[in-house]
DNA sequence: GTCCTGGATGACCACCTGGTCATCGCATGA
DNA sequence: TCATGCGATGACCAGGTGGTCATCCAGGAC
């Protein structure tokens, strides 16, 4: 049945390949899935329409590819974070994650926004299985880091570890938005100047003491 | 320049109007403006395509008129919750806008669901002058709240005003989301069991403590 | 040199979109 | 009873969409 890419697709060179794959996600993230265009994305190729086809049968196959691919590249780089943090305290993991977890938003700008728009549009063809998949890589995460954290006391047990996982999630969700493309975004003009570290560090603040007065 | 909705419309049965504006906030809020189809309201409507285009002019002229309207709706919920909290200390001025505005979107989901396309879909037509509206409207009204705790010393001042409105704004925003529609949304499958006062208390107390574990 | 074949191609298709406008029904006034 | 004109109407338009497929061409086999 999924049976795309065609071996067609794999026989043509590597490079095509890895074009078509770098302005596929830029299309996606540009305009989301309805709204992006073959006929843009083949003008802009300079290749012919019946080629994307050829390849990838639909153009939810051809999302459902790029897809699969970027997954690689996200999952390899949690993988690579948890590898070294793995003995690490919670809020050093933390650290580690954001300011990581920036540097990748900012060299994988498209790739970001593509995630943004699989997880904000209700209406994607097949939506329920990226969002699932999504979620494993990202929710789990943090659910994994909150659970060593309440083991090691490292947090306190106020709150329920659901709720924690989805302010944490809120937060670092926002955090990267505002953060990885500073300039004509909606969210941008009211960011303080600094450094990526003093940011970091703001927000680890917040999640660690909270905003409440602390008797002296 | 601006002479939409054209004196024809302001002459149709006020319950006509209604009906309208209450299709169009459905067509916006359950597609987005690009994927909102006037042929769609018109059938669910059961008038005339063309009836549209004399009243408002524009797919876009319909949309302004609606925003316009609900705008009207939502500064007045704002202005009422602002009234009835006004000497109260910040943590409880935040509950109140919590359990308000739980209600609130709960009654208007429509709205609400609208407000949150205007937000995301970078490609609305004359977007920045409607995100001005709508932050003006959240943000603003979110920093006052912040100043006045500062004022009062009921907030630490560890943080820059800044990323307080900003962690704010995103811990509310994610927490109207996840239980304004508990369904088949992408990320309500994980909130626990529990009344809106409880709900409620949970975000309050992770914004007053903080995660982090307090020596005892 | 002559086949043969895999695959690149883009004209073409049905469908849908926002938007237009000639037509006509109806309510009003004389 | 007729004339007037407002406004509801939906067939129609240009343009864009995802998708198809007859055509053609380049390169390998013999």
């Amino acid at each position: 049945m999924n049976d795309y890419p065609t071996t067609t697709f794999h026989k043509v060179p590597a490079q095509k390949q890895g074009a078509i794959l770098e302005a596929a996600i830029a299309e996606f993230a540009a305009y989301g899935y309805h709204q992006a265009s073959i006929n843009r994305l083949v003008n802009r190729l300079g290749i012919a329409k019946g080629s994307i086809f050829q390849y990838f049968g639909s153009k939810q196959g051809l999302f459902e590819h790029v897809f699969a691919q970027t997954k690689e590249i996200v999952s390899e780089h949690l993988r690579f974070i948890r590898e070294h943090t793995r003995d690490k305290d919670f809020f050093t993991r933390l650290s580690t994650i954001l300011i990581s977890g920036l540097a990748f938003v900012r060299e994988h700008p498209g790739l970001y926004r593509m995630y943004m728009h699989v997880l904000r549009d209700e209406h994607l063809p097949g939506r329920a299985a990226y969002l699932q998949q999504v979620r494993t890589a990202s929710r789990a995460y943090l659910a994994g880091l909150v659970d060593q954290g309440l083991a090691n006391q490292e947090l306190a047990p106020d709150l329920s570890r659901e709720w924690t996982v989805l302010f944490l999630d809120a937060l670092l969700d926002r955090f990267f938005q505002v953060l990885s493309d500073p300039g004509q975004d909606g969210n941008s003009q009211d960011i303080p100047p600094g450094t990526d570290q003093e940011h970091v560090q703001s927000l680890i603040h917040f999640i660690r003491k909270g905003l409440g007065q602390r008797k002296s």
